[in-house]
DNA sequence: TTTAGCACTCTGCACGGGAGACTGCCAGAA
DNA sequence: TTCTGGCAGTCTCCCGTGCAGAGTGCTAAA
């Protein structure tokens, strides 16, 4: 991997007035706007020389001869790796940040819409969110419900007041007083348990309860299901932020990054293989294996809930975006996200 | 409103030509062409004069002198009303649409979330699908689950396999068992209604009830709520066609656009207050009152649960549409949404 | 009432030239 | 050795021009 050492101070502080620049303006950076903006005490044509070099170590691009430089992939990687710093976000941001988590719904699913709608105004970008894994979810509560036809629809209270569904078919009719007996007695022996515990458990209700034990299989397997088809939910929002970066005027792009976005089956994938080995993962431009993402930047951290992590959010956006600022705003949101998660309790 | 009587036939028929041609190629309609591929009979300049009076009259307008002409608001109108025929959805389309909805989880939201996803394919445009009103849901089964703090999970499963939650705040923590009671007690007396029947029914509880009473108020208290923030729910897919269409290739527009979908609130109220006199309404251009619409045509109509109409379906995209093909796959799809309903049973 | 012909208008596109921005390089200064 | 001023070169962007093409409206004749 890059050593800040690769670069001597005066490049490193050079490279990050480009990044810094470009990213604020959109505008290629020439000699002379950073002799007359960064380094006064430079002539444009020292700092021409360095821009060369630069150049020729791949940190920065020029679009054209007569052009100013843009950074690279690798010019970014470099200013996030080393030279980037986190701007605190503005109290009223901080502000607005709060007062709509504390309008949330005290409920998972309301608390990651909420997440993902904040983020995505106060980026300016894209958002996403992952909901958590249902299977390492701890069951609070079973209910069966029984539905005409000879089926039921088993009905699982998860951490964070998630609930999901499942119909299952049965053999026979069964009354609504005995699957409510068959309910509490699920609860009574399966409460505070993760799906994945429950396969291990199975064997313990005895052999002699066939038709619960059926209806636990079905629940478990329906279960697994869910996760196999890597049914992983991705929420976004703020799409129509994309629009006002310049970057995406020509449509054609765009529209392959919108359909990766509408579909999120393929972003799931990707959200879920970062590995986070510090707090706030960023993916720029071609780094991404996605071929819609290949102009794009990711900046994404996790959530917690009862102390695990439990999912990502992060935002998209062109990779000419404000790190600096964007890091912290969604380490803020997923702060507010643990925080509103954990006010749930369990 | 408009008679059919007001343009001669052959005025019918050279809108009809204009408003097929132009939806087809997005090309403004020149009367050569006119002549060419529809009026073999006709000289062009016979067709400029019948040509002239349709912008006279309203019905065409001119992009600019030397153009062909196109459709007006009002020439599409009484295309849609008086001159269109819906062209049946070729089997291929048929075929994809019933797989689709055969592999569709057995519940509301998964058949809902199917039809946004199938009829934005099909139509290759924007597709809306409203959640009927929870309140006019009948209850199927009420389920009460304890959380810690002396606050309970009220889960609501309706028509439909829908599931709603809501905490409550109780004055006391109460056992699982003595909600269970509770919840056995509500469910025997309480099943089959709606929550709007329910308001009437709280008296008949009795006054020595007073904490099952409260819990009802609660639960009655936030289904009304759900309903008074016009929470409908509107979903969507397909935002990615838009950008196909050459309409939007100036960005402007369609960021207005794209926030109003995204958003979702204010298109909840247009389409709630359609007032369905036919099987499938259009709404064309300005017709919109909302101001992102202007340039857009809706094309709704409704779904069925247990033969009451519970919800819309439609498709947003440019005012120059196929009409006669989407108004046809609109109503394919509202067809396969009520059919698959119908199957969950109630 | 329809048609042929014609002058007219407007767009779209290609071309060219000039202004502006920025570079790379070189020679001289520190 | 490092930095700087100067200068020629290059490329984009913008604007004006001119031309081809498409389509019209009008007029006069069939």
């Amino acid at each position: 991997m890059l050593e800040p050492t690769q670069l001597d101070e005066r490049k490193q502080r050079i490279l990050k007035a480009v990044v810094s620049d470009y990213t604020l303006t959109g505008i290629p950076v020439g000699s002379q706007v950073l002799a007359a903006k960064y380094f006064l005490a430079l002539s444009s044509a020292t700092i021409r020389n360095e821009l060369a070099d630069l150049v020729g170590t791949g940190y920065l691009q020029q679009p054209h001869t007569s052009a100013g430089r843009i950074p690279t992939d690798r010019g970014y990687r470099y200013f996030v790796d080393f030279l980037m710093q986190p701007e605190a976000a503005p109290p009223a941001i901080r502000r607005t940040v709060k007062q709509e988590f504390d309008t949330a719904p005290h409920q998972l699913e309301g608390i990651l819409e909420k997440a993902a709608m904040v983020l995505a105004q106060i980026t300016e970008n894209v958002s996403l969110v992952t909901a958590p894994q249902v299977s390492e979810a701890r069951i609070k509560h079973i209910d069966l419900v029984s539905l005409e036809a000879q089926s039921a629809l088993i009905i699982l209270v998860l951490e964070g007041n998630l609930i999901k569904q499942q119909i299952v078919n049965l053999e026979r009719a069964i009354s609504q007083e005995d699957l409510s007996r068959m309910a509490a007695m699920l609860n009574r022996k399966l409460r505070g348990q993760s799906a994945e515990e429950l396969s291990a458990r199975i064997g313990q209700l005895g052999t002699d309860r066939g038709e619960q034990r059926r209806i636990l299989e079905r629940l478990i397997e329906s279960i697994k299901n869910h996760q196999a088809q890597g049914q992983t939910v991705v929420l976004h929002d703020g799409m129509r932020n994309l629009l006002r970066h310049p970057e995406f005027v020509e449509v054609n792009r765009l529209e392959e990054l919108l359909e990766l976005i509408e579909q999120g089956a393929q972003l799931a994938g990707i959200l879920q293989q970062v590995a986070f080995e510090k707090d706030v993962e960023i993916i720029i431009g071609r780094e991404n294996t996605s071929s819609g993402l290949r102009e794009c930047s990711l900046v994404l951290t996790t959530y917690k809930m009862a102390d695990r992590v439990r999912g990502t959010v992060g935002v998209v956006g062109p990779t000419r975006m404000r790190y600096g600022q964007i890091v912290a705003r969604v380490r803020l949101v997923s702060q507010m996200t643990s925080d509103a998660l954990a006010n749930l309790g369990n």
